[in-house]
DNA sequence: TTGAAAGCGCTACCAT
DNA sequence: ATGGTAGCGCTTTCAA
């Protein structure tokens, strides 16, 4: 790798010289031969700056980081992508990483993140801790939650309506007759997740719903986790005629367990996922489906933390929530006997 | 952010103290009172050794940089995650950067991931040129190819037996009585898919089957192109009975046009698809799939990328073939006379 | 118009 | 057992 002094001495100037030549505007002192063959020198020596120094140098590193749970996850990488795209529109670098819900490599990434210089972060948290996200808004470090956040603990927050979306599917599955609806929740622990369940439980209380315990199921947020637990619900001695489920994954594991099953969507069962896949119209049967605008809560929370990295002084947090939108499919429809027998 | 002066003015030692024994193993010459003090204190201060430092320093920043065309594709986004969870396993860091099918992108994203002093890179080239990977080659930087390579530049690469595959999966359709097969190729400069092409028309030829130069379509990779190339061949004068489509989001794109052309799987067209995803099984017809062994890949591109980056003396370029699997599904189906008239 | 020097935070080597 | 120093590659201020 070429360095500013190799090719300082190709043009024969000083290293200054050079750095000089390569950053400053069109106005500088600087006679045209000289910079002539400073130009020449660099791209000859391919040349190109060494960032860790140049951040190193100058505090700042022009990237930022992204840690996320789950790439595999359309949600998040839906999230990742547009994030990207933001960054690369504002001249930043992203760095993405993947948490994989496990909280230690989240706190570390956090801590490898930061002594890199990065310049900001963006984090979709696992949410079994937060002291290390406490330490960083101590240390004044530029950060924006997305997708999830804590309620005792103020930070700046992307995030959509879980509760009223979560009421507004369910009270659509109580108008066509539905009176046992199960919850495949996912990891409760989460802030998205309770904010649902709290949805669903008004729902369940509003319209004096079946209340079995059994109709909650929280597992993981795998499609592995999700096959399994909808299976649990659908052996259960009375089963439900609706299911509300909660995430990508997850909803594609149910999926898997109905067909398996052999029940027939909506025929058998009405089905609701909090879905965001381009494919959501083209399974077995068409999913009514409660999606996020990720590319706009991507947008949003880079333009977040952008403001915050570009702040002189300390700006208020914001929390800025999104709304979802009920998709209509084709997989739910009114109950019938059947179901109830 | 606390440094390591820091940490040696509360520990009351010199700071090349502190990172000895911050650094160094177990019986490196120190009295115990010393090292009690110095970890207090790093502790106190929640000190981070900046990375930036270090990586300058050491030469070395045990960050591995990946780039590819597309998040948000299954294909692309398992193998990141794979490579993510190698990475993490060995201690390294990997960061992400998306191209977006763009050239000029990827260049810049190869010059500022090595300019950041990142050990090594695995790419998935956008290949509308490849001058950017002769100068790392030359400069003896460890890197290397998935997915797609070039015939006539030698690197390392991780691959799979895309000719082959798409040979098998037009036999399969043959043998059920097809002659008029489409391909939807997604962009023809790809490696992938010229070898694919060239499986198609390697069948093409041996089983004589119908040449209609429309049959074979050349858009882009998105699921916006998959819908509008498919609606383009399904309204020829003679529509295929059946399509081979190469690509997740081009098979989810011409899903779409099939639905909304009011076409049944396999009953009106059959179809097998290049397509990575969980949710394949559960389509409107399940889909016959050629599948990739994805997390293998990541992982071999990431284990022959640590070998490079760990030799002492240069070594010979691999070229790794995965072979892919054909997913029995029931989107093909036998031809029938409402196909054919 | 250009050169010299200091210093970002760290580590490795050489002293003591 | 600990301290001092040089230097990774860069930028910036000051000097000439």
């Amino acid at each position: 790798m070429a360095t500013l002094k190799d090719v300082a001495f190709l043009a024969q100037v000083h290293p200054s010289t050079v750095s000089r030549v390569l950053r400053c505007s069109e106005n500088l002192p600087i006679s045209a031969e000289t910079r002539q063959r400073i130009m020449a020198a660099a791209i000859e020596l391919d040349y190109h700056p060494d960032q860790r120094a140049r951040a190193l140098r100058l505090g700042k590193s022009n990237t930022i980081g992204l840690i996320i749970p789950d790439i595999s996850n359309p949600f998040f990488a839906d999230i990742a992508q547009s994030i990207e795209q933001e960054c690369h529109k504002a001249g930043y670098m992203l760095m993405v990483c993947v948490s994989n819900e496990d909280q230690e490599k989240e706190i570390n990434f956090v801590n490898n993140l930061t002594s890199r210089g990065i310049d900001g972060l963006i984090i979709a948290p696992v949410q079994d801790s937060y002291a290390h996200l406490v330490r960083l808004k101590k240390k004044n470090y530029p950060f924006v939650l997305i997708d999830r956040c804590f309620e005792e603990f103020e930070t700046n927050a992307v995030i959509s309506d879980n509760e009223a979306s979560a009421f507004d599917a369910m009270e659509h599955l109580v108008k066509l007759g539905h009176r046992r609806i199960a919850f495949l929740s996912g990891r409760p622990t989460i802030y998205t997740i309770r904010k649902r369940l709290a949805g669903y439980l008004h729902a369940v209380n509003v319209y004096d719903l079946d209340r079995t315990p059994e109709l909650i199921s929280n597992g993981g947020f795998t499609f592995e986790q999700g096959y399994k637990e909808c299976l649990k619900i659908l052996s259960l001695p009375e089963p439900p005629s609706a299911l509300l489920v909660s995430g990508n994954q997850i909803t594609f594991g149910a999926l898997r367990a109905i067909v398996e099953t052999g029940l027939k969507i909506p025929e058998d069962i009405s089905l609701i996922g909090f879905t965001d896949s381009i494919v959501t119209p083209f399974l077995v049967s068409p999913l009514t489906a409660i999606t996020h605008p990720l590319r706009d809560m991507g947008a949003r929370a880079f333009a977040l933390l952008l403001q915050h990295m570009n702040a002189k002084e300390r700006l208020p947090f914001s929390r800025i929530v999104v709304e979802t939108k009920m998709l209509p499919g084709a997989s739910t429809a009114p109950i019938n006997e059947k179901m109830i027998a």
